[in-house]
DNA sequence: ATAGGGTTAG
């Protein structure tokens, strides 16, 4: 929305009137009863009839016109607001600021210049609206600029800059004025410790808040929400909990800043149940005290209770806003409910809010989350808007369906935008390449990310090169790569390499690997499972049943496998072998037909994939009734002919099931979709999405 | 109670 320039403001110098002239009548008596009268109107947003009454004043002051303007202002009526402006016999530097303000409001920043300019006289009020403009549209140096030049500076000045700093991420810059700074007041620290809070510095901001408290300085109900929301970012529980207590003793409970920042503190350090308390004896449940709710609910895995307080949010009347949906969307990840992902979407629609960038992100990340990367692709290129996130979601969204080569096209169009990718760009993409073998792509980004001087080289990729590395058989450069790093291995990358040393048998590098991380983590199920599947593949029995004594005397227990599906919101899940399901004898049958059939179509059994459990009970059937198989024979005889299969598993697909489900989807006619605890494997018509690089 | 500084969810 453009605004038009008053011509008033146009001319130049505005003319002051003395005010006898144009209020004959108004006596001071009548005026602050006027006065009385708008502001309730104006507080009570009713401004149109706020309006009506300002018509019936004889002779306005500057006063009662300012009050109008603002009243305009902030619902955002502005075209209304500047016509007072121009209609005012008369304006004063407060009139004038007010402008100011209103411009900046509707991101006109060319014309709060112009009004700051042709104002006969700026005040310190005038200069630090502009500040505190300037650093909403990120002109931190022009902020600080004006303000090593203003004539003089009052606290609320120096407080402005403080904030400004803060928001731009130059924390220490704002330490240093408030040292600085003459007369620090409980705003001045306010800002500081959120300012700390909001770059990640929880830490420090608390301790800031210590010195804070022993300064016996009053502590205003802002202070409390922005050091709760402190503590919840340092799961300080216990710190929390005695401000709690202590803002009560104040009578502060009931602001409403407050309880939301209660409701988090307790979601986020786990305890819902107090966070549920806090919400149900709020006075008024706004947006932003519901969202933290709901956002509660899923940061403690209650996803199902999310999405019901999402629901009774929206029959409450209330309108859910872009984080409520990321917040509700989230959560239909956490329970892999495509379905109701797709209700939350056609609300989104709605409201007019599917296209903001929040908004869309959650949502490519909730359809490719959901195995449906097709249809985050489409959003993904209806959206107008992008930032990194974007990029980066549908990249690794694509990387996770085994979308590669996709991956990297996308890649290049974004950097042929001058989009500068992150750290999880090169995670997603480097992903990408592992997940299809390709290592020569994979070692052109790797290569592309050690000359990026934006972006820090973290462990994650150390592990992904080293899995791509390892998947195509170069043991050797992998370790290589891993005692070369410039960080400390962890358990994650030796695992990555032993389970290359699984793929390719090789056991001169699975024993020095496995070692590392028998030291480093004697605990880990995965190292022995590795191990032992490495010497039964190479017939190597003797071996093998030491590694299962080992773990028989070590008390470890391999994380048993199994998958689910989920079908109208209830969750049907499968473990190897299962018999438990009410529909067992269907499925099973199920089972032996497809087995049947599989047979004619010249399918056998892998039998090396028989190896991969180690339980002895488990080892014979084990293959004709994994856990997936299970899961998809029943998805079959449950679901309508020709729609798609969505399964879960919690450990890698076996490969003789990726097998089986590939012939199943051309046998049956069906797309199935199988996450495992990697990635998605997409079949359809006897092939698979991640061309057997699984 | 004419204008500026701090506060809650993601």
């Amino acid at each position: 929305m453009r605004t038009r320039v008053p011509p008033l403001i146009s001319n130049g110098k505005a003319v002051m009137f003395p005010l006898k002239t144009f209020r004959p009548h108004a006596t001071s008596r009548g005026s602050s009863s006027w006065k009385s009268m708008l502001f309730r109107l104006i507080e009570d947003h009713q401004v149109d009839e706020a309006n009506r009454l300002f018509a019936r004043i004889p002779s306005p002051s500057i006063q009662l016109y300012t009050m109008m303007i603002n009243g305009y202002s902030r619902i955002n009526r502005v075209d209304q607001a500047f016509r007072l402006f121009d209609k005012m016999p008369a304006r004063d530097t407060a009139a004038w600021n007010s402008m100011i303000k209103t411009a900046l409001g509707i991101g006109e920043l060319d014309l709060a210049w112009k009004l700051f300019d042709e104002m006969p006289e700026q005040n310190v009020i005038s200069w630090t609206t502009m500040i505190n403009g300037l650093s909403q549209f990120d002109q931190i140096d022009a902020a600080e600029d004006l303000f090593l030049r203003m004539p003089e500076r009052d606290t609320a000045a120096w407080n402005a800059m403080i904030s400004a700093y803060c928001d731009s991420g130059r924390v220490k810059d704002a330490c240093r004025l408030f040292e600085k700074m003459p007369q620090p007041n409980v705003i001045s620290w306010t800002a500081l410790i959120g300012g700390h809070d909001q770059n990640g510095q929880s830490d420090r901001a608390l301790w800031l808040f210590y010195q804070l408290w022993m300064s016996g300085m009053k502590l205003t109900p802002s202070t409390y929400a922005c050091v709760l929301t402190a503590c919840a970012n340092a799961s300080e529980l216990g710190l929390g909990t005695q401000l709690h207590s202590n803002l009560v003793r104040r009578g502060y409970s009931s602001d409403s800043f407050v309880s939301t920042s209660l409701v988090n503190l307790y979601a986020k350090c786990k305890q819902i149940e107090d966070s549920i308390k806090v919400f149900n004896e709020k006075q008024e449940r706004d947006v932003v005290s519901w969202t933290a709710l709901v956002t509660g609910y899923g940061m403690n895995d209650m996803h199902d209770n999310a999405l019901e307080e999402f629901n009774k949010m929206v029959a409450f009347g209330i309108q859910p806003n872009q984080s409520t949906f990321s917040s509700a969307l989230n959560s239909c990840c956490g329970l892999e409910a495509l379905d109701r992902g797709k209700k939350i979407h056609v609300t989104t629609v709605k409201l007019g809010l599917d296209l903001d960038v929040f908004v869309g992100n959650s949502l490519i990340v909730m359809y490719s989350k959901c195995g449906d990367i097709d249809d985050s692709l489409v959003l993904f290129n209806s959206m107008d808007r992008r930032n990194l996130v974007t990029w980066n979601t549908i990249i690794v969204g694509c990387a996770q369906n085994g979308y590669t080569s996709l991956a990297l096209k996308i890649f290049d169009a974004m950097r042929e935008l001058n989009v500068q990718p992150d750290s999880i760009t090169y995670t997603g993409l480097l992903t990408a390449c592992s997940h299809s073998k390709m290592l020569g792509r994979g070692r052109h980004i790797f290569h592309l990310l050690q000359h990026d001087s934006e972006v820090a080289m973290k462990l994650e990729h150390f592990v992904c090169m080293v899995d791509i590395l390892g998947r195509c058989g170069q043991l050797e450069e992998a370790e290589e790569l891993i005692q070369n790093m410039p960080m400390e291995p962890n358990t994650i990358i030796w695992l990555a390499l032993l389970s290359a040393c699984r793929m390719h048998a090789n056991i001169e590098v699975a024993r020095r690997t496995s070692k590392k991380v028998f030291e480093m983590e004697p605990d880990n199920s995965a190292a022995y499972v590795l191990l032992s599947n490495i010497y039964a593949s190479a017939g190597r029995w003797n071996d093998v049943s030491q590694i299962r004594l080992m773990m028989r005397c070590r008390g470890i227990m391999k994380v048993p496998g199994s998958s689910w599906i989920t079908l109208k919101e209830t969750r049907h899940e499968f473990v190897c072998g299962d018999r438990s399901h009410p529909m067992a004898m269907e499925i099973y049958a199920k089972l032996d037909w497809l087995g049947v059939k599989l047979k004619e179509l010249g399918y056998v059994y892998d039998t090396r994939f028989a190896l991969h459990d180690v339980d002895d009970e488990q080892k014979e059937v084990a293959l004709a009734h994994h856990s997936e198989k299970l899961a998809v024979a029943f998805g079959l005889i449950s679901t309508v002919e020709g729609s798609t299969i969505r399964v879960i598993k919690n450990l890698r697909v076996c490969g003789d099931c990726h097998s089986a489900i590939k012939l199943i989807s051309k046998l049956v006619g069906r797309r199935i979709v199988l996450r495992d605890s990697t990635r998605f494997h997409h079949f359809r018509d006897g092939l698979c999405s991640c061309g057997d690089c699984w």
